[in-house]
DNA sequence: AGAGGTACCTGGCAGC
DNA sequence: TGCTGCCAGGTACCTC
């Protein structure tokens, strides 16, 4: 489930139980994720410590003292600390055990995560490099939006989404923030005022703020069987919402795709 | 260069 | 109960 919200809270989840530590072994089962498992994983890792974990965008880094872990969860992907030993099951690909007392497990069935690898001393790296600023961070704005945008000619929606605009912007949160800031997911990018953009990257603030802090649920029992209790559902307008009364109008959601992805909005609020 | 479509993979669910 | 087809929170890569 991870949208930049659930990659934050994976972070801050997985943090307190390995920084610090030493990764004492690594196992791979299937090494096959969207790119094969670099053997410098397995091979550099074990006797590493960590000095840092870190999030860019949805991409994970975990840096230490031999190299760095770069990974992202795709559409199904998970990071868990287990007690070494935990049986595994089918899609649980990569342990990467620490001090022989617990393990980081990562678990993806449908392997459109990855897991790939840094030298020592390299932050750079092709995923990276074209990175869009960080949304909670102070690069972004409704005037930088604004400012990117005055040439594309492409939905707003899709604007959003992208990567190399902003990162960490899925289609859940995309689907909420146009809903929250009127604007209908169909107008082009380039047709958007100045003003709407303010509220459009105040709203992208508040529905990622909002979701990490709603984060902290899962955080607590982070180690159990997953279960995503009270974001969801509750705090969603329109995702998942398709023929419902919209909670501002009451006028039935409309839903239809755009890039492939649902994208559900109100007629009436958002134009 | 930018826009749009396809591909990667498995599981769950609606509909028959 | 079982089959088929469609859908899913992402994104790199190919083509036009």
């Amino acid at each position: 489930m991870p949208e930049l919200p659930e990659v934050e809270t994976t972070r801050r989840g997985i943090e307190p139980h390995i920084d610090g530590r030493s990764i004492t072994a690594v196992t791979i089962r299937q090494p096959r994720l969207r790119w094969p498992i670099p053997q410098q994983v397995s091979k550099s890792l074990p006797g590493a410590r960590v000095q840092a974990v870190s999030r860019r965008g949805k991409y994970l880094l975990i840096t230490t003292s031999s190299g760095t872990l770069l990974a992202h969860l795709g559409m199904s992907g998970s990071l868990r600390i287990l007690p070494t030993g935990t049986a595994a099951g089918k899609h649980d690909h990569v342990d990467i055990e620490f001090d022989g007392a617990h393990i980081l497990r990562f678990t993806d069935p449908r392997r459109f995560g990855c897991m790939l690898w840094l030298e020592p001393g390299v932050t750079s790296h092709p995923l990276l490099d074209s990175l869009g600023p960080e949304p909670l961070g102070d690069e972004f704005s409704g005037e930088y939006l604004f400012k990117r945008s005055r040439t594309r000619k492409v939905p707003i929606k899709s604007f959003i989404m992208d990567s190399q605009v902003v990162v960490g912007v899925g289609n859940i949160y995309a689907n909420e923030a146009l809903y929250m800031s009127g604007i209908n997911p169909r107008r082009m990018a380039g047709r958007v005022s100045a003003a709407r953009f303010d509220e459009l990257a105040t709203a992208i603030r508040q529905v990622l703020g909002n979701a990490i802090t709603a984060g902290g649920t899962t955080l607590r029992d982070f180690t159990n069987s997953e279960g995503n209790p009270g974001y969801f559902k509750q705090s969603l307008n329109v995702y998942g919402r398709r023929g419902l009364p919209c909670n501002g109008c009451g006028s039935a959601l409309k839903e239809i795709r755009m890039g492939g992805r649902s994208t559900v909005y109100c007629t009436a609020c958002q134009k």
